[in-house]
RNA sequence: GGAGGGGUUCCCGAGUGGCUAAAGGGAACAGACUGUAAAUCUGUCGGCAGCGCCUUCGGAGGUUCGAAUCCUCCCCCCUCCA
């Protein structure tokens, strides 16, 4: 067992906030004189199955945790899910079934295990607790706070000051998430930098019912594939942990130079120091960006994959894009014909653009080609026979056989 | 309960009877340039076998030769007063 300090090194590394330090000392040496694991706990919203890079950052957090020797509790807000928020940003969310709960939290699981370790992983369900709650004990934890506290919040300060809608469940949110540490006696409790106020409302609610404070640690949020907002999955700048080699190592590789070094710090597992070296060697022009940037994508990669995938990743790459080639896994469509085909048509048929008028653009825009030959007529038909390469623009292809 | 403001194409946001598939910006997509980076430039950006037709401006009706624009009812949001 790593010291105290070697701990807390550990522990700290890459966090924004920690609330607090000596509490964390604490209870790791309380810890460490029982031999009592400390529970450490993070709350995921059961409706986005698809964990990506941005959670990430934090379950390797908790994978620090256990590999100090401590418990992590997995913690699904199904309960929340259940009811569905409606004011959520742009559109209505979708109040869950319990099925798809069910569905997603197994979906959880099999891509959690990819980082966590299964046997110091506890996955729970708050609405195992919250469930029981009635409304007596729902309306005595709402006693506990005001709604000045709430407004201290920024997204409910922002939003009352620009008279934006504020539900009032929206309120109970923080209590329940602040009510989960109070259920499971969390120690520690870690989220997104976003999340510090719902994390904060937990140390409040633990210590009004005499439990010790939870440690709250932040950790910052990762940016998308735009490089501006947060990554997430609704906004589509996302890369998948569960995604292709190809798909990973093509989506790291297409970020820009400024985002590869926050990913560096946030994602690699190369300390500050070895990650300064490459920024210099860069500006120093003794290293291409790009090939500090494969470096990234290859490590990334075999994070989910292996270091063989990556590498064939890697070179599929590189025929593609560096030699003007053709990826290894071209999608192959079979489409039953017997006449001519428009064109615009059979790139819907096939699904490289949406519409006909799409296709006709496509067309237009010098983007589409057959066989290699760029298409100019938007008049153009196919006759189906044998096989024939479409490619639209530089990233969509499919391989087309006709019977 | 009362008074007022608002809901426009993916998002923001103009438009108050025909010239409006609807300004402008953003996002996105395509092309050029490149390192599938950034920046920049150009173009596209509802659908349809396309110089024409069809569907869109919260919903449903109505007025009109013609409606996102006018009228009626309904739904939703915001502000102030109580």
């Amino acid at each position: 067992m790593p010291s105290i300090d070697e701990q807390i090194k550990l522990i700290e590394r890459g966090v924004v906030d920690c609330i607090s330090r000596e509490e964390l000392v604490k209870k790791l040496e309380r810890s460490a004189a029982t031999g009592v694991p400390l529970r450490v706990k993070a709350g995921f919203d059961p409706t986005a199955p698809d964990l990506h890079l941005g959670h990430t950052v934090l379950l390797q957090k908790l994978k620090h945790f256990q590999d100090l020797g401590h418990d992590v509790y997995f913690l699904i807000g199904d309960f929340t899910g259940m009811i569905g928020d409606p004011t959520g940003k742009s559109e209505t969310r979708k109040a869950l079934t319990r099925e798809d709960v069910a569905r997603n939290a197994e979906s959880y699981k099999e891509q959690v295990f990819k980082i966590l370790d299964p046997q110091k992983t506890k996955v729970v369900f708050n609405s195992q607790w919250l469930g029981k709650l009635d409304s007596f004990a729902m309306i005595r934890l709402a006693s506990e706070l005001t709604v000045a506290r709430m407004l201290e919040r920024e997204d409910f300060k922002v939003r009352f000051r620009e008279g934006s809608p504020i539900s009032i469940h929206e309120f109970l949110y923080p209590l329940i998430q602040g009510y989960d540490s109070v259920a499971i006696e969390a120690d520690v409790e870690l989220g997104g930098t976003d999340q510090l106020f719902n994390l904060l409302m937990g140390r409040d609610l633990q210590r009004s019912r005499h439990q010790a404070p939870q440690v709250v640690i932040t950790l910052p949020l990762l940016e998308g594939l735009d490089g501006v907002n947060k990554m997430s999955k609704s906004l589509g700048n996302y890369i998948g942990i569960t995604e292709s080699a190809t798909d990973i190592y093509g989506k790291v590789l297409s970020v820009s130079d400024q985002l590869m070094f926050r990913y560096y710090e946030l994602l690699s597992d190369l300390g500050g120091e070895e990650i300064a070296v490459l920024k210099q060697e860069m500006e120093a022009g003794i290293r291409h960006p790009k090939e500090i940037k494969k470096q990234l994508a290859r490590e990334l990669t075999a994070r989910f994959h292996s270091p063989e995938a990556a590498l064939l990743a890697e070179q599929n790459f590189e025929k593609v894009f560096q030699k003007g080639g053709l990826p290894d896994d071209i999608a192959l469509k079979q489409i039953i014909a017997t006449e001519e085909i428009w064109l615009p048509q059979l790139l819907v048929d096939v699904e490289l653009v949406a519409s006909t008028s799409d296709g006709r653009r496509m067309i237009k825009q010098n983007a589409v080609s057959l066989d290699g030959i760029k298409v100019t007529d938007v008049k153009a038909v196919i006759k189906p026979q044998g096989e024939v390469l479409i490619k639209v623009g530089k990233l969509r292809y499919c391989k087309v056989c006709f019977r």
